[in-house]
DNA sequence: GGCTTTCTGTATCAATCATTACAAAAAGGA
DNA sequence: TCCTTTTTGTAATGATTGATACAGAAAGCC
């Protein structure tokens, strides 16, 4: 039961993709139509008809990025025994990813965006929201640590994940500039040498 | 005992200076001459004739800023005790300068000019230059820590200022996310909560 | 007062930006 | 086979990009 006109020439999902790497590492603002439609492999009408606009694009190379590399980095979470060992996985995936020789360096949820005015429906706004998202994560699994008895209901949270976050988003930094998986995933445990202090009632 | 010809009209550190805020706030690529003659409150031959193209404004406003802000944020690295408050004040002092209400949030350095090929003389490049020498004198002043018998000679120094460097470059993205003041500096503090084990010996 | 030098404002340059008309092409349904 | 529907490639849209040509204005020097 195919669709009624002429079927679509190319293969979407192999040009979103592309499309993907192209804004992975060029960002979206730096990143050209004609970048994307020679990546892809396409005319901008094919473009245009299939995503709607270049936002439309990114924000399906975005859910994309997500579902892919994203779930991977955070799949430890919820599986590890200890939030401290799922925060350390967290890490320790991110300085793997960061670091493929075969894809981009450092993360398209941080890279990706960074200016505009960050409203709700922008680039630059839909990359924020991921970013919080992902603190919301981390303090959701420290939450659960809490309830199973491995941290102390004292314990400020909401500090303990930002701080996580904020050396993961640290990382895609360090990544651009160079740093090798080895750097990185030192720079992952180093970050997990202050748990036993950040969990300790008293800061 | 004046120039010979016409004299400038305008004020070339004040134009150079809202250039800056300009550049920080949008980016280089972002950044517009439109945006830019607007702020600076000159036509474009004048920019032209004064700073020579709009990635030679770039790299003045860099070391404008870096002369200023930079400056405020590693000035007590020198001057503190240890390496240990050293750091704990830098971090402390991104964490003040990041959120500034009078100035954008993060840092230029950071996130000034993330993507490009990275050349020497591109905009991306000059700014990972900059960041690389910051690593570097972190690692500097940890051997500083070293020859005053503060840290052991087994510390791997490179790691611990790489770490401290990562944690900085992520606090750029989390002010920019819109962190407050009161949570970039917990964050800092979590950050220096990992100096005992980063220190000793065996990590 | 001329001459040279430098700056200023206007107006414009070619190039590139994201986006879209338009007509031919390729499919299903009648 | 004709009609409808959707996609395709070509070509072009107006807007904006960074960068200048040009003529007039404002200074020092002779």
């Amino acid at each position: 039961m195919s669709p009624k006109g002429r079927p679509r020439a190319f293969d979407r999902d192999a040009a979103l993709e592309r499309a993907m790497l192209v804004f992975w590492q060029k960002g979206y603002d730096t990143a050209s139509m004609a970048d994307l439609t020679e990546a892809m492999q396409i005319n901008s009408p094919s473009l245009y008809a299939a995503f709607g606009s270049k936002a439309g694009l990114f924000k399906a190379a975005v859910e994309l990025y997500s579902n892919q590399v994203g779930q991977r980095i955070k799949s430890a979470l919820p599986t590890a025994a200890t939030a401290r060992e799922g925060i350390a996985e967290f890490l320790m995936q991110t300085a793997i990813t960061h670091t493929d020789p075969n894809q981009p360096h450092g993360c398209m949820v941080v890279l990706g965006a960074l200016h505009g005015d960050g409203g709700a429906d922008t680039p630059c706004g839909l990359l924020r929201e991921r970013r919080l998202d992902n603190v919301a994560m981390l303090r959701e699994r420290l939450e659960r640590g809490v309830r199973e008895g491995e941290i102390s209901q004292s314990v400020d949270l909401q500090l303990v994940a930002e701080f996580y976050v904020t050396v993961q988003h640290g990382m895609s930094i360090t990544a651009r500039d160079g740093s090798t998986l080895d750097q990185l995933a030192k720079t992952a445990k180093a970050a997990m040498a202050a748990w036993d202090g950040l969990t300790a009632n008293a800061l």
